[in-house]
DNA sequence: TATGAATGAGTGTTCATTCAT
DNA sequence: GATGAATGAACACTCATTCAT
């Protein structure tokens, strides 16, 4: 790792390190030091390609949003039944929140202290594209005659947004509660979300 | 202010400094010297009456704890509906996470960060008490034959707190929402509560 | 020296172990750790009592200002010659010079350094002040008409400065000389001062 | 600029950017990076072309050294008068200080901080030369019954340098005075050197 | 040869904490 | 009991320099 004379690779194991460590012991518990002697390198070379340790945080999210896309909440077909569409955005949800834990963890523990990262957060990062590819896709479900008609599409996907959290974040990561408790709130969550937007049927 | 021979008024005073001061710029980046300022008394008073920084974040969180009631959720008559049962609990929950919106943050922003805090948070502070008591409340609208059977409350009850934090922490404290958005969420959410929950009519 | 719990002498330490080592290496060559092993306590009193390093500089040069009085310049009688004026103003500039050598050179050589610092040194601390004072004295000899009338006299003030600069800084200061030599050009120098400016004896 | 495989180019543009940012900012605030910036080559040919930002600053010195000449001291004609001698002097020296401006304030400023400074500024660089130059001239004028007898040429010479000094660095670089300012004190001094050193006329 | 990746010693500064008064 | 003087360990960051390529 050290003395690769490589610095896209060097750039690489410093945002790696610093990943795992503010996720950890949170940003600032975070010594540059210790990044630096995680990656393998010296400790200025975060002031030299990140410009100091708030650059090497916000390099951190750039890469995140870099890296994220919602492609297969768009362009699926329609499933047989609004049960299944939570259960599939539900359970995606948390292998999302599982895979980027650590990126989730920083992103989130910054909100709290940091206002700038607010509008970050919400409008950019996490909650506006996710919102609007879900409204999307319940509008397809009303179009398809399945969702009951004057429903509030907006806080239907708020609704599941915040189940999102509450599986991904709250259980995933706070309270590292079992796959098993996990997949039992999904299936559960997803057959309350189908009683309360399904249309009824007539007879 | 200072200088007042009163060990409890001026505790006192440094923890209200001390809340305000986690909540607004998170532990970490809080200075005792700025709390001790803000609290009209000495640095060397945080030592001797917490033992220190950190036995003053504790000292906060036993505090709330110790004033931390639920009486109304138990003891009160059930609702003609469970819409109106959830527009009562989620209205509460916006209303206590408004009021103790700054141990709130402190708490959830050290989750984050320091694990020995989680099982405080989860069994002590917040869910383990208060899920509890929906729980009971839940039952009492299935023995009142309101509730579908075969409902699972535990599932029910994740799903009403994954509002409250939606709503009490993510919308009013994070992002701030106007009051106006979030009385049509609670509307909302409280409709697609009750048509999730509710016993189906027999003709 | 050291934990003597009496802040005015910690201060008083910290400015006299400053001036020494600003002196002699240069403001920047010094470092605050060492000026605080110097002074005998702990490097953070510097940015407490000082805030910071720039603090102390400032500091050393407000003390110098504060006690700097020119009373012996202007409140003399006359004396009876202007060959005898000048060797006094001369002798004693030196003394100044000599007296206050560690600021002199702290204050010169940030002069040349940081712009800020020559309006300070121009108006305020060195020049202005003293060049005033002669002014005012070689307008009493004029009076009584033992200066050439129509002579200069603010040239001939700065060409005492100059002279004064040259005596008590390049030569005593940077080269070094010996007292022997600089009183042969101070004799050299008034004997050259009462020829310039004398008035011409009409037979 | 770079890649230029020019060693002789690259050194004077580092000879040259160090020159103007030595002046500028000292000589301990000036950065090699910014030099190597300036100068459009590697900060590691500072190291490789002058074993460093010291070897950088002597070579400044030297080239400097090497370049000064005062050759219309010596060979002129002489004046006159006393007071055009002086006034071409002066003239001349405040245009000398003018053209090597930037060099004058590294020197000067090293002088004061650095004391292995002091022999190379007295003996070699700036007085030894000078001084001898004058000297040389005003025994001349002796030699033709301009200056009084009995006059100490060296006391002379130093006040010709002191206002040298006084007119061509103090005024000119330090104060910044205007032109104007600067010859009408050039006619003054000059007027004074005339009448302290010229032979009185017999009638 | 010239570059830029990399470094380590050292910078001023911060801050929770200790202790004499 | 309360203060403020004092501290030391740690902090992010700087910079001239080294060295593989």
């Amino acid at each position: 790792m050290s003395n690769s004379r490589n610095r896209q690779q060097t750039e690489a194991s410093l945002i790696k390190a610093a990943t795992q460590a503010f996720a950890d012991k949170g940003y600032e518990a975070t010594t540059t030091r210790s990044i630096a002697d995680a990656a393998g390198c010296s400790e200025a070379l975060i002031q030299r390609y990140f410009t100091g340790k708030e650059g090497l945080l916000a390099a951190i999210i750039r890469d995140e949003g870099a890296n994220q896309k919602y492609p297969d909440l768009v362009g699926r077909p329609l499933c047989a039944s609004l049960n299944e569409e939570a259960k599939y955005i539900l359970t995606k949800s948390v292998a999302v929140f599982t895979q980027k834990a650590e990126v989730m963890n920083i992103l989130i523990s910054r909100v709290l202290v940091d206002p700038s990262f607010r509008n970050y957060f919400n409008e950019v990062a996490m909650r506006g594209p996710v919102k609007k590819a879900i409204i999307l896709r319940l509008e397809a479900y009303v179009a398809a005659g399945m969702i009951e008609k004057g429903t509030d599409l907006d806080s239907a996907a708020e609704l599941l947004m915040s189940l999102n959290l509450q599986l991904g974040f709250v259980h995933h990561q706070i309270f590292q509660s079992e796959p098993k408790r996990i997949n039992k709130l999904i299936k559960e969550f997803a057959k309350m979300f189908d009683r309360a937007l399904s249309a009824k049927h007539q007879d």
